[in-house]
RNA sequence: GUGGGCGUAGCUCAAAGGUUAGAGCACUGGACUGUGGCUCCAGAUGUUGGGGGUUCAAGUCCCCUCGUCCACCCCA
């Protein structure tokens, strides 16, 4: 094969987008009921915006970025997640000066870097949603909510919810101190991953799953109870609210975020039937980013939905097949062929999809391609059926026909579709 | 970046170092001059991912490379 697409970046064709377009229908909708507003943003930012919003020590921005130079020598990377172009563009707006909440969701490609596998991309889809200007608990769990019915709506089941809270500016410093106090004698007996995890991201060894390091990290401080008393009523509040909801939840204290911007509430949902890479959305709090990009400060909260993964679980369960035409026009001569064109023409326009026949092929192969393609009618014009003004039809699943006025071709189809013969 | 599995027709896969690389499905046509599905017949389709090597002989063995899948790392 000489022309290929690039290493992990793929295309998506039928029956498959058929999938996509219903996921991204379904959210538009269910977003808007909500409130939130679509908003369309780039696919490439400089490069600062991810460095400095997701953290320079993240593996994201050390080695997953697709990033270049420009024609003006100024570093450009096309976007590795949505929620920093989201508040770039929330603060180079002033969107502030409107009244909270601003609430928004975007959808479209980002781009890593990295080596493919299940579930995961070098290019890859995400459904993004973001609040900004609500601190109040509320809003958490509006969100939360409204993820769960969205996912339920678009036909997944037995998800997890995972739920955590993993402190602020205040009081995480209080509990990553607490962890490597505790790792901090045994270290030698973790593994090498994790004797690095320990300089570079303490909380990480938490989601270590080598065997060892789960029995080594057995008694470990909790972050629930280093909370300080803003969050840890702040967290309450929020399950209160789910319970009365009675949104499912799974408390998870060791649940941790990659990028360095989240505060307070982080969530993931995950599937079992995904492989190694099972989050299916994760979001959570991000308190400190709008006063970073340069706004004022700004509570906000988001989330993602990654498109391939919900695609991946719901071709499991539904049957992916071709939409298929309502009407095959068959043709014989050229005469019979423009007659067909126009009576093709006219069924259009009424929003019947309508497939001609497309070269001088006998009667017989013509019937044999409007049964393959499923067409659930078909039309056959010939010499016969110039002369008498009539053309004959045929409803394919049944064999039943008939002959109708070429005027009244039309009512053929919505008589049979509008009540179709048991 | 690290480790492992797999690359043969459009798809799913055969061919235990030995003729001209096959089968099913799909595709095109015919049997049935103007009536589909079922059946039968015929046809088309391959640099066996690429390159090098071993051998009288390589799809098959060896090396390199590329692709893909899965896992690690990390993440949606």
């Amino acid at each position: 094969m000489k022309y290929t697409s690039l290493k992990g970046i793929q295309d998506i064709l039928p029956p498959d987008i058929y999938i996509w377009q219903t996921i991204e229908l379904k959210a538009r909708e269910l977003f808007g009921v909500y409130g939130f507003k679509e908003i369309r943003l780039p696919i490439i930012e400089y490069s600062d915006i991810f460095i400095r919003s997701i953290g320079e020590t993240t593996d994201i921005v050390e080695k997953e970025m697709y990033a270049f130079a420009d024609k003006s020598g100024r570093s450009i990377t096309m976007r590795p997640e949505g929620t920093a172009p989201a508040v770039r563009c929330y603060v180079e707006h002033h969107l502030y000066n409107l009244p909270p909440p601003q609430k928004f969701f975007y959808s479209g490609p980002m781009f890593r870097y990295e080596r493919p596998q299940r579930g995961r991309f070098r290019q890859f889809y995400q459904i993004g949603v973001e609040a900004f200007g609500i601190s109040q608990p509320s809003i958490d769990a509006e969100i939360i909510v409204m993820l769960n019915n969205f996912l339920e709506r678009i036909g997944l089941k037995g998800l997890n919810f995972e739920l955590n809270c993993i402190g602020c500016e205040k009081c995480r410093p209080d509990y990553r101190d607490a962890l490597m106090n505790f790792f901090k004698h045994k270290l030698l007996y973790f593994c090498p991953d994790c004797q690095r995890r320990y300089v570079s991201n303490p909380l990480r060894i938490l989601d270590c799953k080598v065997e060892k390091c789960i029995e080594l990290r057995r008694g470990s401080p909790v972050v629930t109870g280093y909370l300080c008393n803003e969050c840890r009523s702040h967290f309450n509040e929020l399950i209160s609210i789910l319970k009365a909801l009675k949104i499912p939840y799974i408390l998870t204290p060791d649940l941790v975020r990659g990028l360095d911007y989240y505060t307070k509430t982080a969530f993931e949902v995950t599937s079992e039937y995904l492989g190694a890479q099972k989050a299916v959305a994760a979001g959570g709090r991000y308190d400190r980013l709008v006063e970073d990009f340069g706004g004022p400060p700004t509570h906000a909260i988001g989330f993602a939905v990654g498109m391939e993964r919900v695609v991946t679980l719901l071709k499991e369960v539904q049957s992916r097949k071709y939409p298929s035409p309502t009407l095959f026009i068959a043709t014989i001569g050229r005469e019979a062929e423009l007659e067909g064109l126009r009576i093709a023409e006219d069924i259009r326009a009424r929003g019947f999809w309508v497939e001609p026949n497309y070269g001088g092929v006998s009667l017989r192969s013509q019937l044999r391609k409007a049964d393959r393609i499923g067409a659930e009618f078909a039309f056959i014009i010939g010499s016969d059926e110039l002369r008498s003004g009539k053309i004959k039809w045929k409803e394919l699943k049944n064999g039943k026909q008939g002959e109708v006025e070429i005027d009244n071709a039309t009512k053929v189809l919505s008589n049979n579709i509008e009540s179709p013969d048991p």
